[in-house]
DNA sequence: TTTTCTTTACCGACCGATCAGTCTAGTTAA
DNA sequence: TTAACTAGACTGATCGGTCGGTAAAGAAAA
């Protein structure tokens, strides 16, 4: 019952997701929104009726589970770390178009919505994500301090190299970086 | 001939930068700008003819020049690597207001605004900084190849700790990493 | 089968508010 | 007296958001 949808639920949080990672929140307006899904700004707005606050926090969630799924989940399957950290390179250099699209715990957290419904879920997936690096790493044989500070400083580069390809109009830094990255955790 | 001005040049452009940082480029509103001044919205247009973006062009550039003076040059000056290197560490702990304050260079470059007039300063930014930092590392004895690596990576992990800073609600990154830096530098 | 009926997806037209930016009539100090 | 400066009222455009209504689909009724 109900005429079927333009577009299915995936792909227009997918199509949505785009916008807020290359303009940010205050960069994404409904015209660009609706640019860029293909409905109308009254048909978004059935789709997610508290607007794109909703549209944005969904987006979040949905970047959160895929993280979980795609991520953090091989990170803690069996096998040897070295392994389980290659198969996460993988799936990162998928999510970010090989650095090409940018990371929505950046894009997300200005401080005009600070304290907002955005600070808190960010806050969890940097959480949860540095919690299943160390994990590996301390299966890897580091001690719990230096696993944790280097699961810190992987999350830090990841962002980093994102924010520098951004600013410097290549992805070479983020393609560099993810090549560099199983070696640099291997070592004590 | 003519009054004083309320607010000077340099903490006009100050007070600028704080809300571009704060917020970015779409987020800082004329209303932001004019409230972070105490002047209102016709007197900036006064001072800044072609507005908001003349704004935080000169915001920009203003970073850069300070970048140049105050992380450069002693970056370049006479020296141990090592002390140059402590020099601006901590330059960089005031410019950033110890982690409390984004990197325009992040906050700049969304792609609402690419191609546009920040892009290729921004870029300029970035090289400037990563080459005057291999310079030092080059002559602390490394090859051309890791010192260029290396100067990235820091460039990386500096924009890196302030994103997770930002997105974690504390200053702690930043600061750890801040502190580290000279000691890992200074490893061959 | 054909005709309703119900439900859902969608959209054109509109809303008040706010956006960046302008204009003019002062105010202030040199 | 003059020119730098400022304020407030204004502009058209765009902002996020709302509304009444139409289009399309399956279910129920004929």
């Amino acid at each position: 019952m109900g005429r079927k949808t333009l577009i299915d639920e995936e792909e227009l949080i997918s199509r949505l997701s785009n916008v807020f990672r290359e303009v940010g929140y205050e960069g994404a307006t409904l015209a660009l929104l609706a640019e860029a899904t293909g409905l109308k700004k009254a048909s978004l707005y059935h789709r997610f009726p508290q607007g794109k606050e909703q549209m944005a926090r969904e987006v979040l969630e949905k970047a959160g589970s895929w993280l979980e799924e795609h991520i953090l989940a091989p990170l803690r399957a069996a096998g040897a770390p070295a392994s389980r950290i290659d198969a996460m390179v993988k799936q990162l250099d998928a999510f970010y178009s090989g650095g090409r699209q940018a990371c929505l715990l950046n894009m997300l957290s200005s401080a005009r919505i600070h304290g907002g419904p955005f600070t808190e879920m960010i806050e969890r997936v940097f959480e949860a994500w540095i919690g299943a690096l160390s994990a590996v790493l301390l299966d890897a044989g580091l001690d719990r301090k230096t696993a944790r500070s280097r699961a810190e400083r992987t999350v830090m580069m990841l962002q980093g190299s994102l924010v520098f390809s951004r600013g410097m109009g290549t992805t070479r830094p983020f393609r560099e970086f993810l090549k560099s990255l199983p070696a640099e955790l291997r070592k004590i």
